[in-house]
DNA sequence: GACTCTATCTCGGTA
DNA sequence: TACCGAGGTAGAGTC
């Protein structure tokens, strides 16, 4: 990685046009070939950048950055303050825990965590609109379409409707309900909820969690 | 701006929880208290992060971020290879050229560039819930509420027909009907716009830019 | 301040 | 590879 403090304008030519007129900033280059151009406030989107692929041409006053898009970022250098490069190395990369791919996995494995009597059918359900989290069937054989969310808002609720609708439309499953889970529902998604027919839940993530700590010492 | 290069870990916990292995990455902290962890590699996001307004402690070989949401970034420093600091000062800004708004107002100049027959009434047509890109009549005198994205997705169909429910909830502009409008309509986007029995179109930025130039020319 | 929508989004997954 | 959805989305504009 090279840091680079300098005074410098910038142009950029591509999905869209851009200009930085003159002003000290750091141009930050990573040893994939991004380059990104920073100012003193305003984390973290730089002010301007190119993503790899792309071609660095350092002419000293001038570096150009082209990618094979087509796309230009021009940086010209009026006084640079500051030059240090470093070898940083692979990173082993960022560990997540909390996001909705797990809180759906967690879900899909302990249905009866949701509603009693519930057993699953499917995780990620292919409709022609998109992926269902999960399809399960109730004490009473009937389909159960679910949407999980880590907020439940109305744009879950929406969607959740997009999916019934259609999957009455193409399949022969009969009558399908909806069914809403989120750790949190908010009042506003509890209220469309309600008037589409849809039953919402609220689910607690780290008992989940831990119920899957007492599944697996069973095993 | 202090720019640390250090092998470090770092842990999150906030919205979500996040771990970071030890490894040696680029510590950036702007002037306002943004606090950004950087690898050696992808645009242009940081492996992890603080935005401001924050509180940086920092008790040497441990860095403890704190914002008053409760999260708290922890940084742990094993060895700093590099510590630089360089005052900035204000930037002047993006001055941007060529994004939705742009789209938006070369297509009310042209409707004919959507469909054949439309006539304009007004841009940014406000309602309860938001304003319409454009709205327009057609060659039989019916009302058409425009949808303008860069892309067409999902979203921006569901957008259109809370519109045009409200629309007609408020209105005595009678039928109005719907058109989705994008440089390009994905194919989701396409099968719920016809389900809602909105018409779609695709437009090409540049050539709207050339019939721009020509009308200029004409005046 | 709360809400809405855009984005040169970025990033990860999957067909 | 292209497409699609999630995001600690961030950031800008509006009410």
């Amino acid at each position: 990685m090279r840091l680079v403090i300098a005074r410098c304008s910038v142009d950029y030519q591509g999905r869209l046009a851009a200009h930085l007129p003159e002003a000290t900033r750091l141009l930050m280059v990573k040893a994939d070939g991004c380059v990104a151009i920073h100012a003193d406030g305003g984390a973290y989107k730089p002010l301007n950048w190119m993503t790899a692929p792309n071609v660095l041409t350092d002419e000293g006053e001038r570096w150009i950055v082209t990618n094979p898009k087509g796309e230009t970022l021009t940086i010209t250098l009026f006084e640079v303050f500051s030059d240090v490069s470093h070898e940083l190395g692979d990173d082993p990369g960022l560990q997540k825990d909390g996001v909705e791919a797990h809180l759906q996995e967690l879900l899909a494995a302990a249905p009866h965590s949701m509603e009693d009597g519930l057993t699953l059918i499917r995780r990620e359900y292919q409709t022609a609109i998109g992926p269902i989290d999960i399809v399960c069937r109730d004490a009473d054989g009937t389909f159960v379409a679910i949407e999980v969310k880590r907020r439940g808002e109305i744009d879950g609720v929406e969607q959740l409707a997009r999916y019934i609708e259609r999957l009455q439309l193409d399949s022969s499953l009969g009558t399908i309900r909806g069914l809403f889970v989120a750790q949190v529902v908010k009042p506003q998604a509890r209220v469309l909820a309600e008037a589409r027919g849809f039953r919402w839940v609220e689910v607690d993530y780290d008992a989940l969690k831990g119920l899957r700590q007492d599944d697996l010492r069973l095993f």
